[in-house]
DNA sequence: AAGTTACA
DNA sequence: CCGG
C-alpha cells in the first residue's frame, strides 16, 4: 500500500470536512506569503525555539516559539499560557500582522467568522519530531477554535474523538494546508506523526506549523 | 499531561 | 518488511 501522499486523488478538493465544525482548507491562498517565514525568523531571534518538558518528564521532539499576547509553554508543573516567555523573563514578540491577517482568513473560510488570536504557538518539526495525540484544552473559550496553518514538509495529521482512545482519521498536510477545528470539534485529540526527511524548496528539510489561539 | 517502547 |  502505497502512503498517504500517494494515496491521495490526483486532483484535490480544497476544502476537506474532518468532523463537525472541523474543515481542512488544502493548499490555502496564503496572504502575505513571503512574509511568513522572515517573521518567523525574527521571532525566534527573539524568543529561540526551545525543546519543552512536558508535565509527564519528557522532553518533546518538537521545537516551540510563541508571538502575541499569550504564549503556550509546559514544564513539570503543567501546560500554560503565559504573557511572559520563560525563556529570557520577556513579553513574547508581537503577532505580525501578516500572521493575524492569515488566521482569520481562514478561520473565516472555515466558517469562524469572528475569530480573533492573541496567542500563535510556532512548533519547528526536524524529521523524527512528532506529536502524540493531545487535546488543546487551556484556552478559557471553548467557542473559539484552532487555526493551524503547515509551512514547508508535508506531514500527516491524526485527527481523533475526545477519549484519547478512539479512533483518529489521518490527514495529509502539505505547505500552505490550514485545518481549522472547533464546535463540536474543539477539544478532539489530535496529532503529528514522525516527521519524514524531505527537501522543501523554501523551507529546506523543516515543517514549520503555527497554531492560533484565542488563549484569554 | 503535547513521551517512548514492546509486541501481537 | 511496513504500518496501524
Amino acid at each position: 500500500m502505497a502512503d498517504l501522499f500517494d494515496a491521495l486523488p490526483p486532483v484535490e478538493p480544497p476544502r476537506v470536512a474532518m468532523a463537525e465544525g472541523a474543515m481542512l482548507l488544502r493548499g490555502f491562498a496564503l496572504p502575505f506569503e513571503a512574509e511568513l517565514l522572515p517573521a518567523v525568523e525574527a521571532i525566534a531571534a527573539a524568543a529561540p525555539f526551545r525543546h519543552l518538558v512536558t508535565p509527564g518528564g519528557h522532553r518533546m521532539s518538537v521545537a516551540t516559539t510563541s508571538c502575541g499576547a499569550a504564549g503556550w509553554v509546559t514544564d513539570r508543573s503543567g501546560y500554560r499560557y503565559d504573557a511572559l516567555d520563560p525563556a529570557t523573563g520577556r513579553r513574547w514578540p508581537a503577532m505580525p500582522a501578516c500572521f493575524a491577517d492569515l488566521a482569520r482568513q481562514a478561520a473565516a473560510a472555515a466558517g469562524y467568522p469572528a475569530f480573533r488570536p492573541d496567542a500563535c504557538l510556532i512548533n519547528l518539526y526536524l524529521p523524527g519530531a512528532r506529536l502524540s495525540l493531545h487535546q488543546d484544552r487551556n484556552e478559557r473559550d471553548f467557542a473559539q477554535p484552532i487555526v493551524s496553518v503547515s509551512l514547508g514538509l508535508p506531514a500527516v495529521f491524526q485527527f481523533g474523538g475526545e477519549q484519547r482512545g478512539d479512533p483518529a482519521q489521518r490527514f495529509a498536510l502539505r505547505h500552505g494546508d490550514v485545518a481549522v477545528w472547533g464546535g463540536a470539534s474543539r477539544l478532539r485529540f489530535h496529532g503529528v506523526m514522525p516527521l519524514k526527511d524531505g527537501d522543501h524548496p523554501r523551507l529546506g528539510g523543516r515543517r514549520i506549523n503555527l497554531t492560533f489561539r484565542k488563549a484569554r
